[in-house]
RNA sequence: CGGGGCGUAGCACAGCCUGGUAGUGCGCACGGUUUGGGACCGUGAGGCCGCAAGUUCGAAUCUUGCCGCCCCGACCA
């Protein structure tokens, strides 16, 4: 392994994909496109798992399993959603094997055809809907707020760790409703989920907006989506929630009696975050020195490292962190105490920056004797000495502090690379340069496309927030209402 | 699917032009000296040189075909 890693201004995909295999986060698996999630990587997505998991049930939501399969009939049913996924899927035909006659090894066993193909999902709207036509005969079985975590496949054409792979872990919630308010009630709940979990567990400001006809989901009625501004100055679109009206319901045959004996069909939603956050994560905060991750969502909140020359030494250094590590743990904060010998403390120092532990503490015969301890903080990589007697609340307060810290510096990022701009020559000027460029669109998918052509920017959403402001549209001159937030996107 | 690059030890690469049977660094194992920001010395293990065919006395090296991966675009979460 070399020392350090490529700079972000130099070359920032391959800083990203450094920073991915270094920090032991993913790799390339054999097959294209796929990738094998490392433990501390996977360490990372469960505890991303945990607290949305956490924030669903607590939203009423539950748990369920569908399956990974579905009928290509299934997938054909909505016809914007088949066009939609179409060009993307893994297809099974067969279901055997057999011996190759001609050589050495396998080969797909003709007389072994499937009668309908089964597509490995890209998304599970399908079969769910197909389940929930048995599910749902009156207003009383609604609504039904079901999430799962599952992979699924979509066969992109070109692939990166955690942004945009061909097969990645997700959660994905479908509900079904018995009105329309309630059901777009729920999009926007689900949003506001997203958009909390974003800022106050990864650290990293979104804008809420809704994506316009040419971007949403396809299927839905309106897509909602939270927005992220990554260093680059590129945009990656984070979470989506979708109000999918009765598209789903019509052509799966949900229909249920109201409360006044009418038939009527089902109101439906569906929304994920994916794998994709990871590199959302990875992107928002992290350094030439590698990850910065959010206390939150460190799998180690501490590492405590021990500087010795001798056992003794390192028996009695290991005998006053044994009482730190305990209360630490007391405390609920996640330690570790990296006391192998076959690295030496600067290249563990290296190494748990490279891995973005919060909060590393150094501790060496001079501390023991003098009851100090150094503690050092990953994001702004200063250092201090303390007394071991407050350590734990010295510790506890810092980890709040980098929390705050890292969304306040993700924040000003944003800020600082959000411009309004009027016309033409400035927007593809500031497009050119990245970030998010607030401009008047006349609304209309003609212009946005030519927009996209000409500068591969697009409308990463209209968002919720903002005032109305009469102007005039960036590109023809018509008039718009608000301003849209464009930018080149991940 | 277009454009570029690359397949040689666990990793990063050199060797290929000009064919002679494989090398450097990191890592790994063992021993020793070290240890407050990626230590050093010594010894050692580790290879069907992507696959297949061809040319040749002889192929990592030349020829042909195939396969795979990465990066940049188009497409997309």
């Amino acid at each position: 392994m070399g020392k350090g890693l490529p700079k972000r201004s130099e070359n920032y995909s391959e800083w990203y994909n450094e920073i991915v295999k270094r920090a032991g986060l993913a790799e390339n698996s054999p097959v294209r496109g796929c990738m094998v999630i490392k433990p501390y990587g996977f360490a990372i997505w469960e505890k991303m798992q945990r607290a949305l998991d956490d924030m669903f049930k607590a939203t009423g939501h539950e748990n369920a399993y569908f399956p990974l399969f579905v009928p290509r009939s299934f997938l054909e049913k909505e016809e914007e959603h088949a066009e939609g996924f179409a060009k993307e899927c893994a297809v099974v035909t067969h279901y055997r094997l057999k011996a190759d006659p001609d050589g050495k090894g396998l080969m797909v066993d003709p007389n072994a055809k499937l009668e309908e193909e089964l597509i490995i999902r890209p998304t599970s709207e399908t079969v769910i809907w197909n389940a929930y036509k048995n599910w749902i005969q009156s207003w009383r079985d609604l609504p039904i707020l079901i999430n799962q975590w599952a992979n699924v496949v979509r066969w992109e054409m070109r692939t990166r760790l955690f942004l945009r792979t061909a097969e990645f872990l997700w959660q994905e919630g479908h509900t079904a409703h018995a009105t329309e308010p309630e059901a777009i009630e729920e999009t926007e709940k689900i949003l506001g989920l997203y958009a909390d979990f974003a800022e106050n567990w990864m650290a990293m400001p979104v804008i809420q907006g809704l994506k316009t006809p040419s971007e949403r989901f396809a299927g839905a009625v309106e897509t909602y989506c939270i927005e992220a501004l990554m260093q680059d100055g590129r945009a990656l679109q984070a979470g989506t929630s979708h109000f999918l009206g009765q598209n789903f319901a019509k052509v799966f045959d949900v229909k249920f009696v109201n409360k006044e004996n009418q038939l009527e069909y089902a109101w439906a939603t569906s929304w994920g975050v994916s794998t994709r956050l990871m590199g959302a994560l990875i992107m928002a905060h992290s350094d030439d020195n590698g990850l910065v991750l959010p206390p939150k969502l460190a799998p180690i909140q501490v590492v405590i490292v021990p500087i010795y020359k001798s056992e003794e030494d390192l028996a009695k250094i290991s005998e006053t962190v044994e009482g730190i590590v305990a209360d630490l743990r007391n405390a609920g904060i996640s330690v570790k105490y990296d006391d192998s010998d076959n690295q030496r403390s600067g290249w563990k120092f290296a190494e748990y920056e490279l891995k973005g532990v919060p909060i590393r503490l150094g501790i060496g015969m001079r501390d023991v004797e003098n009851g100090t301890i150094e503690v050092a903080r990953r994001d702004t990589l200063t250092k201090t000495s303390v007394p071991i007697e407050g350590v734990i609340e010295t510790v506890n307060v810092m980890l709040e502090q980098i929390q705050q810290a890292i969304y306040q510096k993700a924040l000003r990022f944003r800020e600082e690379n959000t411009f309004s701009v009027d016309n033409w020559d400035d927007f593809t000027r500031q497009i050119e340069k990245g970030g998010f460029v607030m401009a008047h669109w006349d609304g209309t998918a003609d212009t946005e496309e030519k927009i996209k052509n000409e500068t591969k920017a697009t409308i990463r959403c209209i968002p919720l927030v903002s005032a109305d402001e009469a102007g005039k549209c960036v590109f023809s001159g018509k008039d718009s209402a608000r301003r849209v937030v464009f930018a080149r996107a991940y």
